[in-house]
DNA sequence: TTAAAAAAAGATATAAAAGTCTTTTTATCT
DNA sequence: AGATAAAAAGACTTTTATATCTTTTTTTAA
C-alpha cells in the first residue's frame, strides 16, 4: 500500500506530533534512532515534508524539526500524499489503467469499498488527532 | 498492495479462466498481448504459478498454459501469496516489525479492516467464481 | 527422424526505490 | 567576528523490482 519512504514519514510526523512544539525542536538523529530509520534518508523526506508545508524546521544550533499549529491540524492524509502520490488512493489494485464504477476491474468493489475506510480515516482525522490517540492508548510508532 | 507482478499474475490467471481448459491451451504471447503486458516477464511468472500448481502447462507444438479444473478452484489468495508471499495481507502497514492487536500501530485496526474484506474475497471465492464474474458482468481484465 | 513450436531455465540488462556522502546555507552562541 | 550546530541541497551508491535475451528441453507433426 504505502512505499517504504511513506511509511518513514507518516511514523516520524506521528511521532513529532507528541515530541515536538515550536519551541521544542527535535534533530533528525533523535528521530531516526528513536523509530529504527535510516537517518540520512528520513532527512530527505523531512525535508521534502517541510517544503510542503506539512513539517516545520529552523537551522543551526539549537534548531531542528518540528510541528507548528498549522501543521498539527492537516490531516495525515496530507502526508501521504506528499510522498507517494495522490494516486495511492485512487489507483486500480490491478493497474488497470482505466477502472472505476462503470468499468470496474474484478476486484473493484472490494478493493474500493475497504481502501475508502482508510481513506475516511486518514482524510478526516488530523495529525494531532491520531497523535492523540496515539498516546492516550499507548500505541506503538 | 499488490506488486506490479501479482497483478500480472492475477489478470492472468482470470483471463486463462475463462480461455481456457485442459484441451484449448494458449500461450504466453497471446496473453501478455491482450493484457498489455511484458511477454519475457510474463512468461516467468506464469513459471512460478506452474511449479506451484496454481497453472498447468504443456510444452511443444499446440502446447501453452491453462488452468485444469483443479487449478479453477483454488482460492485467487493463493495466487496472490504464491507471487508476493504469505505477508501480505499480515504485514504492518507502517512496517513496523510487531504490530497486532495486543500492540497496534496507530493505523492498525483501519488497516486491518481493509486488508480483512478483501482477504475474504481472495481467500473465499475461486479464480472460478471470481471469473464467471468477469465474464458474467463484462468485467476488465 | 528431422523441423518446428512451445515452455523451462538461466543469464543479463534497465529502472526505480532506498540509502549514503559531501558541500552549502543559515542560525546561534561565545 | 569566529566556531559550531543544524537543516538544505545535490551527487552518488546500493539494492530490489522489473524486464529482456539466450539457450535448453520437451512435444508434435510432417
Amino acid at each position: 500500500m504505502f512505499s517504504k519512504s511513506c511509511k518513514y514519514a507518516i511514523r516520524a510526523v506521528l511521532y513529532m506530533a507528541y515530541k515536538t512544539s515550536p519551541d521544542q525542536r527535535v534533530g533528525v538523529k533523535e528521530i531516526s534512532d528513536t523509530l529504527d530509520v535510516p537517518g540520512p534518508f528520513l532527512a530527505k523526506l523531512l525535508q521534502q515534508l517541510t517544503r510542503n508545508n506539512l513539517v516545520s524546521s529552523i537551522k543551526g544550533p539549537n534548531g531542528g524539526f518540528f510541528l507548528s499549529e498549522k501543521n498539527r491540524n492537516e490531516p495525515l492524509r496530507k502526508v501521504v500524499e506528499c510522498i507517494d502520490g495522490p494516486e495511492v488512493f485512487s489507483a486500480c489494485i490491478l493497474g488497470l489503467p482505466v477502472c472505476s464504477s462503470e468499468n470496474p476491474c474484478p476486484l473493484h468493489t472490494q478493493a474500493f469499498i475497504y481502501r475508502e475506510g482508510l481513506l475516511q480515516m486518514v482524510g478526516k482525522k488530523t495529525v494531532a488527532e491520531i497523535a492523540a490517540q496515539v498516546s492516550q492508548e499507548g500505541l506503538s510508532v
